[in-house]
DNA sequence: ATCCAGGGACGCG
DNA sequence: CGCGTCCATGGA
């Protein structure tokens, strides 16, 4: 069993970062800890006084890093916090809500697949369905002597027809987790250039050409893989909030998305994907 | 029963 | 380009 042990962490709640929806396979354990597959690992964490323990089975990769770099623990939110804090009593309640929230940087393939699952569905549903494909197509890992399964490979999900898929309660996103896939698979579709583009902008274009994946799967896929903080999906929460509290229009579903954007861009000073999700965390939190 | 969910593809004008 | 419509599924 790997350990990790970190004390005095800023901006560090579980519930915050398991919950404020930019991941789906994290679970709460009756004492509080939570559980979670990520990579080639399984994981543990819990927060004891000013320590947060890591415990978990990794086989392939550095413990420590691999924490350290899903966590973003080099980050330092204090910054982000002070800056949004100061732009109007909106974020500063909002920050306050969620002050343990820390973007994570989730693996590339599985949150693109992810978030594919997400469009027009609801939470936990979304988590039964990820569940269900690592079960039927990924790895088995142990840990504490439980099962857990990891998110399958690309190799391992292409082996899925859009039959199998549906069969899952994929429903009409099947063919979308089908053919991104597939492009994926062939290169037709290269991750690691993806990765090497130098600009959110240049990023979400080449993301918008995966089938599934429209301009909110994408912001999703750059803020929660790639932490492109600037990114900024828009979805029904984000959309009613950001009405609610700036633009005041009688219908929220008819808010203007450019504008929306805009709003966001000259609001938030590059880090709207930051302030997006204290938003929605808050929002979601309250009315949800 | 009807509505809704971290939307996108597609066809239309 | 902007806009409506359809898309599976399950929980409230």
């Amino acid at each position: 069993m790997e350990k990790y042990v970190i004390e005095n962490q800023e901006s560090f709640n579980l519930k915050h970062i398991f919950e404020c929806g930019q991941c789906f396979r994290w679970n709460k354990e009756d004492d509080g800890s939570y559980i979670g597959v990520i990579k080639n690992a399984v994981i543990k964490v819990k927060k004891e006084n000013n320590k947060i323990i890591f415990t978990g089975n990794c086989k392939t990769k550095d413990f420590k890093s691999l924490i350290r770099y899903y966590f973003d623990l080099d980050t330092n939110y204090s910054e982000y916090k002070e800056k949004l804090s100061k732009i109007d009593e909106y974020m500063k309640q909002s920050i306050e809500f969620g002050e343990g929230i820390r973007i994570l940087k989730q693996d590339l393939w599985e949150t693109i697949i992810s978030f594919i699952i997400s469009a027009n569905n609801n939470i936990p549903r979304i988590k039964k369905i990820i569940e269900r494909i690592s079960e039927k197509y990924g790895d088995k890992i142990e840990f504490e002597e439980k099962e857990y399964f990891l998110f399958p490979t690309i190799e391992q999900l292409s082996k899925a027809s859009v039959e199998d898929l549906r069969a899952l309660g994929l429903g009409f996103r099947d063919k979308r987790i089908y053919n991104t896939t597939q492009m994926i698979l062939n290169k037709e579709f290269d991750l690691e250039k993806l990765k090497k583009l130098d600009n959110t902008y240049l990023m979400k274009e080449e993301l918008l050409k995966l089938d599934g994946v429209g301009p909110k799967v994408a912001d999703c896929i750059l803020l929660f893989s790639l932490k492109r903080i600037d990114a900024f999906p828009i979805d029904v929460w984000v959309r009613r909030v950001m009405n609610d509290l700036y633009i005041h229009n009688e219908d929220e579903t008819k808010v203007n998305k450019k504008e929306l954007e805009k709003l966001a861009e000259n609001k938030f000073l590059g880090l709207s994907g930051i302030a997006q999700q204290y938003l929605f965390y808050w929002k979601r939190e309250l009315e949800g």
